[in-house]
RNA sequence: GGCCCGGUAGUUCAGCUGGUUAGAACGCUAGCCUGUCACGCUAGAGGUCGACGGUUCGAGCCCGUUCCGGGUCGCCA
């Protein structure tokens, strides 16, 4: 039967002890680490979210007490009274190692069942298991600790933006759909029967709304919510800070993003951020890493070899060129050793597997300078690629060409990505760079038009408005990417707020007036009362918190995640309802259920 | 939806070319032990080998189906 607490109040946490604490009375709370019984002499480990301290019991030690201590097992909650004294045995592994609370009063708050596994640091055990049980999983020191760090972070957040004038305001959570990007979470509506209200993708809407309102400066530690396939660092459920700011351009935001990101390194992690961070427009990041979020710790940029093998001997390069194509390389630095035949064969299933066509190739080792093309290129010519790559021996060049430039460039980024993991090249610390003026558009091959490429309320470069009609691929927006070790970390842009220009980009968009009215109307109704010149951000906090930690996966830094199969193990949801439930709501269910 | 990897004791794993009663470590239970801290020593309990079907004299192992978990591609304005 569980003891009562009444009349106990903790005096400090367990990670608190040192030797200069010896002499005092003190109570503590927490869990049993383990208990290890010597015979006339027993210790008990006590843990709580600050860490462990000693309970020692002895010949000193009461008989009702000892033989309480003696029925103590792991997780076990206690509370225990008594006093702090310096061992006679230091442990020098752990911070209270220097002293030990001599128990006096013990008290078994509550027993608990051998838990499925231990609760330590570093635990094996299979994600599954400690998911299911994720109330034990979370009292493991890792999991305590990301959380902590999540909270102080979270805290840095809230205390910047408010000395930045931000005000936190709170959108709501059941709001209208409006199905454009990921695919939205419904709730039924039940007093107004077959409609329904979205989860918020993210408040955009909301955001620009407050803008118009006068809030001048928002922001919000936004929840979110997206009805796709889950990744590794991909949840369905999610948060951002959510920025938004008015009388602003570009590199107003900008500034502030960099202000942001600096206090937060430093006064979390005290890494010091440069001043002003890097930038490339997309553009320049696609053709130096075929991404438009590159992981910049490391080099092995794009190289082009187009000049290089015009007219060469080789069909598949001129074929790729004469179509309006291109081709281009990466040089492997000194991974000759590394990277066999094998290994390369290994790597051209891989960029096949991602749509290229193949993977051309020279290995340069000692013995020789082999190659997949060689036999079709003079000496001459092979020079020129060699040089062109700035290949030397060692080095192993790798080539994609194809009649569509970009795919060239993006099988190079994945390849690249893919080859210094292979080469274990060393990526260490925090690169974050601007990634800026993305193209407006995007050509949508499936039904074959144009889309945007951020949203429809992001503003086009000025110079770029006239190309809307005639030339798409030209404009080029207010966007911006904040990238971090390759990590999308955030987005954002400066927003449209001239009424004509929203419709011309509506039209250019493909989208009818009605349409347009039908789902923005409020917006762009709010928008010809005097909506000032906005633009802001949202910044991805759980992939922001799990680089900061280094953790594999979001899950480590969100309390309670769901599965890749959107399931959440511990709860088990989702999960039937009760007819009624249905009934209320007017909702059928027409797929038998499978029991 | 596609591809890849995994599922054996509470946990982490081993289990040969298909062959006796499926093992180890940790954990758990009991006993002993006065300075442990991953305490030690002794003894013990604990298994639907994910599930179903097939091949075979015989299946943890081979084949098929399926369920579950992870990664990834598609998808994610």
């Amino acid at each position: 039967m569980a003891e009562s607490i009444k009349g106990l109040k903790r005096t400090a946490y367990c990670g608190e002890f040192r030797e200069q604490h010896a002499g005092q009375e003190v109570t503590v709370f927490g869990w049993i680490q383990r208990q290890r019984d010597l015979g006339q002499l027993i210790f008990a480990d006590l843990r709580d979210r600050t860490g462990i301290v000693q309970l020692a019991f002895d010949q000193d030690t009461d008989k009702a007490v000892f033989d309480k201590a003696f029925t103590l097992r792991s997780e076990f909650v206690v509370a225990a009274r008594g006093v702090v004294r310096v061992r006679s045995a230091r442990n020098k592994e752990i911070p209270t190692g220097d002293v030990e609370i001599a128990v006096e009063e013990l008290r078994i708050l509550n027993k608990s069942e051998t838990p499925p596994f231990e609760i330590v640091e570093d635990c094996a055990t299979a994600e599954a298991t400690r998911l299911k049980y994720r109330y034990l999983d979370l009292r493991r020191p890792d999991l305590q600790r990301n959380l902590l760090l999540r909270h102080r972070i979270t805290k840095v957040i809230r205390d910047f933006f408010d000395s930045e004038g931000f005000i936190e305001l709170e959108t709501p959570m059941l709001i209208k759909s409006t199905p454009e990007g990921a695919r939205d979470f419904l709730v039924p509506s039940r007093l107004h029967p077959g409609t329904f209200y979205a989860l918020p993708q993210s408040p955009q809407l909301y955001k620009q709304l407050s803008m118009v309102a006068g809030f001048d400066r928002y922001v919000q530690l936004a929840r979110c919510f997206r009805d796709e396939d889950l990744r590794a660092d991909r949840q369905p459920e999610f948060t951002q800070i959510d920025l938004e700011m008015s009388f602003v351009d570009v590199e107003d935001v900008l500034a502030l993003g960099e202000n942001f990101m600096r206090t937060l390194f430093k006064q979390v992690l005290d890494v010091d951020l440069p001043a002003k961070l890097p930038r490339l427009t997309y553009t320049e990041a696609m053709e130096r890493y075929g991404s438009d979020k590159p992981d910049t710790r490391f080099d092995m940029e794009i190289i082009d070899l187009t000049a290089a093998v015009d007219g060469c001997g080789f069909g598949v390069f001129n074929s790729a060129l004469q179509a309006g194509g291109t081709v281009r390389c990466l040089n492997a630095k000194g991974a000759a050793a590394k990277l066999s035949r094998k290994e390369i064969d290994k790597l051209t299933e891989m960029v096949k597997g991602i749509g290229a066509k193949g993977l051309a190739w020279i290995r340069w080792t000692e013995e020789a300078c082999t190659s997949s093309f060689g036999k079709f290129l003079t000496e001459e010519e092979m020079q020129r690629v060699l040089s062109t790559a700035g290949a030397e021996q060692g080095d192993v060049v790798l080539i994609v060409a194809d009649t569509i430039s970009k795919h060239v460039l993006t099988t190079l980024g994945s390849l690249r990505l893919e080859v210094a993991e292979k080469l274990n090249i060393p990526r260490d610390g925090y690169n974050l760079l601007w990634i800026t003026e993305f193209p407006f558009f995007e050509w949508d091959e499936e039904n074959k038009t144009w889309a945007a490429m951020h949203h429809p309320f992001t503003s086009p470069l000025d110079e770029c408005v006239p190309y809307l009609d005639t030339a798409p691929e030209k404009v080029y927006a207010k966007a911006y990417d904040l990238v971090l070790n390759g990590v999308e970390l955030a987005s954002g842009s400066i927003r449209i707020t001239d009424p004509e220009l929203q419709n011309h980009m509506f039209r250019a968009l493909g989208l009818s007036q009605e349409e347009a009215q039908q789902k923005f109307g409020f917006l762009l109704d709010a928008f010809r009362y005097g909506a000032p010149p906005h633009g802001g951000m949202g910044i991805g906090l759980d992939r922001l918190v799990m680089q900061m930690l280094g953790a594999p996966t979001l899950r480590d830094v969100i309390a309670y995640p769901k599965v890749q199969n959107m399931v959440e193990p511990m709860t088990d949801c989702p999960s039937v309802v009760d007819t009624q439930q249905l009934t209320d709501l007017g909702i059928a269910i027409q797929k038998p259920l499978t029991e």
